[in-house]
DNA sequence: ATGGCCACCGAGGGTGGA
């Protein structure tokens, strides 16, 4: 089983590039994120027809994420259940027996702004409802755009700006992880220099100048069966990339 | 050597991303 995330930065320009890495790699599970539609533009149609079903939430030019899988999507929930908002950045389903949730984490500016603050607030109130969702479903998967590098590693050593691997973003990162959830990237040996996202200016994914802001976390039941997972930079080597790349998890079919 | 982008809306730049 495979479960995948990939920020793909508008959907309608993706498509083809979606479709074309659907059929390469068939994932069981895709999370997307920064779908920048409506719902009533989605393309359905397109995905039904590679073999997928999904369940998404977007809004006009800005967030919007779905989850693709090749089995139906249960018990959808759209938005964090009590948290007051009108951005579309989380789609949760159940797929099999596993709970997936696509999650388009805010960007946060700079620290100290407004959008930092919700950022914060956002963090607080997706940990509080995840703690519920984990007693419900032992298998949970958290993919998305987290807008966090979690450790110095994963952000190039030039990277001079606060926002994404600040103090306050850090450790909302952990109280993730406190909650019973492993990062699946680090549970296997990597690359130096690995990252998932790279600025379209400055020549920045030729110099791998980048961010590992996209993650996979993964509830504790899951760890013993995976097997693998890895970011593939393929996609950003396209013409008209997206600024970020897909990373994929891979668990053994057993269990 | 430095640093040069991209997608959105909408009809020209302004906004946001990270």
């Amino acid at each position: 089983m495979k479960i995948a995330t990939w920020n793909v930065n508008s959907l309608k320009v993706r498509l083809p590039h979606l479709l074309d890495w659907l059929a390469s790699e068939q994932p069981d599970a895709l999370c997307l994120q920064e779908l920048k539609c409506e719902d009533q533009a989605f393309p359905l149609e397109a995905i039904n027809a590679a073999g997928y079903q999904a369940a998404f939430t977007g809004q006009k030019t800005y967030n919007g994420v779905a989850i693709l899988s090749r089995l139906p999507s249960e018990a959808v929930q759209k938005n964090i259940p009590g948290f007051k908002d009108a951005q579309r950045r989380i789609v949760a389903a159940t797929i099999g027996d596993v709970r997936v949730i696509s999650a388009y984490f805010p960007n946060g500016q700079a620290v100290g702004s407004e959008k930092f603050a919700y950022k914060l607030e956002w963090l607080k109130a997706l940990t509080a409802w995840l703690r519920e969702e984990l007693t419900q479903h032992p298998k949970l998967v958290l993919a998305g755009d987290f807008n966090i590098a979690p450790e110095n590693r994963d952000a190039h050593p030039d990277w001079k700006d606060e926002i994404h691997v600040s103090v306050p973003e850090r450790e909302a990162f952990q109280a993730l992880l406190g909650l019973g959830l492993h990062d699946a990237f680090r549970l296997f040996e990597q690359a130096e220099k690995s990252f998932s996202w790279w600025d379209y200016r400055m020549m920045a994914f030729r110099r791998n100048f980048g961010l590992r802001i996209d993650h996979l976390l993964i509830s504790a039941p899951l760890v013993p069966t995976a097997q693998r997972c890895w970011v593939d930079k393929a996609p950003r080597k396209l013409e008209r990339p997206s600024d970020h790349t897909p990373v994929i998890v891979e668990f053994s079919s057993t269990n």
